[in-house]
DNA sequence: AACGACCAAGTAAGCGCTTACATTACGGTC
DNA sequence: GACCGTAATGTAAGCGCTTACTTGGTCGTT
């Protein structure tokens, strides 16, 4: 080398500096930048058995929710000295299983993944690797997994409850697709089971369920909304903000007016939710936190593999705007 | 190992199956799928001196137009068995530089990087390394970089002068910060010199620039709505969409309708763009097709050091909707 | 002055792969 | 049947680090 002195110091200058002269330190930091060098990982891990990597799987990038997550992992693993390993699954379970394979080829110490609607498979390759994950977004108390998120059914249940306190009796509901995405699932058991409580049915023809695009939901709340004033629902639930939104494009076309002919309510509280007169009544997920809470518990995991380790519920936020209100007088 | 076999024929199995037998191949692949083994990628590294790593780095990704780079990136990084690393540098230069870095001691093989806006020692690092890099999302003639993406300058210019056919002669402009944000700059001075050209000034209180947030363009919007209307300006071009978004809402608490009272402009066209009434004019960007080229160019470029390798433009597709219209008579 | 404790730096093995080269087996050619 | 070409597999070195162990120098103690 340069510095004239052996690679173990090199390493030594970089991973234990107390362990080693500051002069010595110097000169070695100097020589490496001199000549450009930077250390080389694969060699760090192959001899460290550390790779410093963690690993998140995330349905897609397109969801300013799950964004968010990666940002808030990204920011604790930087501090922490950890590089995060991004995959995407596009709501393809099998996309999932080859992603994790990925990520354990490529070594990951600890994994966060969205979701639990995942193929079994991909949970005992983690356990077999012993790769400490976590769940974000969901909660489920009788989850296997160790989950940091939400309780999508009891978020639907408390919605809906609202709404049947503000005297709605007929409900309706839009949602995404369900496949691979039991949060979905759990959203819609939430409705059905609050009103169930109430003595009330969601029969199917008032359930539509597509795609999650503005314009689709504005075509089944004007579908839904036709038929008699004294008939038609007065309450609309939608599986998230997007939809709801799409279906107050559908309600301005029929010239009528949320939160006066009838109520609506979405779920994330997107920038807009806000902004769209007159305000969405939504549920707010401080998804930043869900990152952080994640990161945080994976980083404390990674080494101990005694535990315990707790799941974490986070209880989203009620926000009621303009677009709920007591239901129409018939 | 358990195929009795040796390690030589396990990594030929794996990376020249051409040069095996068939038979072999499957003993070994049955043997590897019973021990759960999955190949370690930086033995490989180590080995091979290839990672089939490409890092990506992007500004953040609570912006749709980046998330959508990098998706594309992903899925051609995929089909080629490349690994993508993201790196977020939140507009922070240093931060960049740091995730360089971080990726070069990863190892990756290339690099995309969003804009031009970085410190010289980034770039520097990069062909020091021998590593092959493009500039995403920004184009320019004269970059000494390899670019994909917009020319925004040119993009502000056609804008501005759609507007001044329509007989606009009274420009405001609501801007997001311009720091590490050349294509802001270029933006802007692409309204001011076709302004120019028409001989009409911009004059300093008729340009606002400060967060990329809507509550902010609303109140800017109504500052510079202040004064009698046959003053006050009739065109008012906003940095992207969102800013435009939030002056229509600072439009509606003023009583002023786009496209009858003034027109206004965005950029991105994001999904709300064509949904909030009256439809915003805007200018859709390809973000899809960035992230495309520049994962089909990395992926040429990397092994054949020589080239030559060429920037890509891509042209912004105007969108007129009914938030301009022809100037108000005075 | 001799000894041991201690700190700083060097030595060398080995992490899990790839790959150039060596070996073996087999079939075709004259 | 001796020879050679070819295909399939094995052998072993070495990629750039980390780390247990070794060495050597410096003090403080008796």
């Amino acid at each position: 080398m340069l510095a004239g002195v052996s690679t173990a110091t090199v390493s030594r200058s970089i991973n234990e500096p107390e362990k080693v002269n500051a002069e010595m330190r110097k000169r070695v930091l100097d020589a490496a930048a001199e000549l450009g060098w930077i250390p080389n990982a694969a060699g760090r891990a192959l001899a460290s058995n550390r790779t410093h990597i963690v690993g998140a799987i995330i349905p897609t990038l397109d969801a300013e929710i799950f964004a968010r997550q990666v940002s808030a992992m990204q920011s604790v693993f930087t501090r922490h000295g950890y590089t995060l390993f991004l995959g995407c699954s596009n709501y393809d379970p099998m996309a999932g299983y080859q992603q994790v394979r990925a990520m354990l080829t490529r070594g990951v110490e600890a994994l966060a993944i969205v979701g639990e609607d995942h193929p079994a498979e991909l949970f005992d390759l983690l356990k077999h690797h012993r790769v400490p994950y976590v769940v974000t977004y969901t909660y489920r108390l009788d989850s296997p997994h160790l989950c940091i998120g939400v309780d999508h059914r009891k978020a639907f249940r408390t919605m809906t409850r609202r709404l049947l306190e503000m005297g709605h009796r007929r409900f309706a509901a839009i949602f995404q697709p369900t496949e691979s995405n039991r949060r979905v699932v759990d959203r819609i058991h939430g409705v059905a089971d609050e009103l169930g409580d109430a003595g009330l049915p969601l029969p199917p023809e008032r359930l539509t369920i597509g795609p999650a695009d503005m314009d689709r939901a504005a075509r089944d709340f004007v579908e839904l909304m036709a038929g008699r004033p004294d008939e038609r629902p007065t309450a609309v639930v939608c599986g998230n903000d997007l939809l709801a939104i799409g279906a107050l494009n559908g309600a301005r076309d029929l010239g009528l007016v949320a939160g006066r002919d009838f109520s609506i309510t979405g779920f994330d509280d997107l920038a807009l939710a806000s902004r769209i007169p007159p305000g969405l009544t939504t549920q707010w997920v401080d998804n930043y936190r869900i990152g952080e809470l994640a990161a945080g518990k994976l980083m404390n995991m990674i080494g101990k593999s005694d535990g315990p380790f707790e799941s974490a519920e986070l209880v989203p936020e009620l926000r009621l705007r303009g677009s709920s209100g007591p239901a129409p007088s018939p």
